[in-house]
DNA sequence: ACCATAAGACTGACCGGTCAGTTCTGGGAG
DNA sequence: CTCCCAGAACTGACCGGTCAGTCTTATGGT
């Protein structure tokens, strides 16, 4: 019996991780769910004892992925708190979808779907990552003097720009030098750190800027 | 003569028109051809005899408005330099989207596009944009000692960072205090503007943060 | 023999694009 | 001004292809 399950289930993952496969090289309706079945391994009909229906094969897919990303946010920035919280965070971020190259085509073509019946558990997990980015920069906001909308914009800027990372990062780049860019731009700017003592700015700047060429 | 092809145009623009409207409300696959007829007001062959395939009365809605933008942005940053520049570019951007805020939507939901036969033209008309975007910060990130490749991404932030502003706009808002965030944001970071002198900081800052409430 | 699981052939709905027919327009003749 | 006609503009019923999801059949384990 517990063999039974857990070779279910293995076939159940095997679809799933062949769908975001799929999905993620080309778009949801120019997708046959033969295409899914074939690069599966499995026969349609199997397909559909695992999932009642394509579109629910699709959120299966995200909703999976958020999750895990979100445990892993948490884990990351249990702990922490201010700049180290946020640089903990950002590189959780960069790091998940640096595995996972793919998924982040898929999530970011796919986020205006949460109006649709299955997005709204969508909706509340991308609501869930928001807040914890939020919860993650309250020291930072509350020091800028921020009121809750602008906390929460705060929050969706930060996503914006690692998103920007992540999309323009080529193969060869370096997750590590993503963060430090997306942390640094976010926390000071593109005119740098404010100088503690005037030399000190020139020195952290180039760290930030400099670190490629 | 004059007046049949100025009404040819008319029918034209107002096919774009409800193209451009339901296209933004519904996904691409899920629009029949049939709705964005009945949405314009003519028939389903009519709007065959303006635009040859579906996909293509679809990239015109959206190519025409990246026309518009990049002259637009041309027309802001003519003539101004600096931080002057970079304000007025962004403010250019917001206010297109603000009284256009469907096509806000749709750009970010088919960006990926871009590698089909069709997107071609998209993209080299994102890229004439990113690059205004890039030169409008030369002054910046040549001062932040930025490489090539740095600068490009420095842009690609810019646009992330208004894409995400606009996008999470209310409708009672005020486009000008997101205008002031992201360029406040983009240039000092949520730490605020390095201080010239110890006062001057703490004005900025509220002027940044604290205008709304 | 019976059940659980898998496979892929099949079917019905749907929709992009066409085209045969209709309506509009404008201008020339009476 | 009215009638008529030619051609342009427009229309929507229809056709053919494409799947999502079902159902029959095959396989193997007990």
């Amino acid at each position: 019996m517990a063999a039974r399950k857990s070779a279910t289930n293995g076939k159940r993952s095997q679809i799933l991780r062949a769908a975001t496969d799929v999905f993620s090289a080309r778009e949801f309706h120019t997708v046959p769910v033969d295409d899914v079945a074939t690069a599966a391994g499995v026969g349609k009909g199997t397909l559909y004892l695992y999932f009642p229906t394509k579109e629910q094969l699709f959120y299966a897919t995200i909703l999976e992925a958020l999750d895990v990303l979100f445990a892993e946010l948490e884990s990351a920035v249990r702990g922490r708190t201010g700049e180290d919280a946020l640089r903990a965070f950002t590189r959780c971020f960069v790091d998940f979808f640096w595995s996972r190259r793919h998924l982040a085509v898929l999530m970011g073509r796919y986020e205006h779907k949460q109006r649709e019946p299955e997005g709204e558990s969508w909706r509340l997990r991308r609501q869930k990552v928001l807040n914890l980015a939020r919860t993650t920069l309250l020291a930072e906001t509350r020091a800028a003097r921020l009121g809750t909308a602008d906390t929460m914009l705060a929050a969706e800027m930060l996503l914006a720009l690692i998103r920007a990372a992540v999309i323009n990062q080529r193969e060869r780049d370096d997750p590590e030098r993503s963060v430090t860019l997306v942390v640094d731009l976010f926390l000071n700017g593109l005119r740098g750190p404010r100088p503690t003592t005037t030399r000190a700015a020139t020195r952290s700047r180039r760290v930030t800027a400099g670190a490629r060429r």
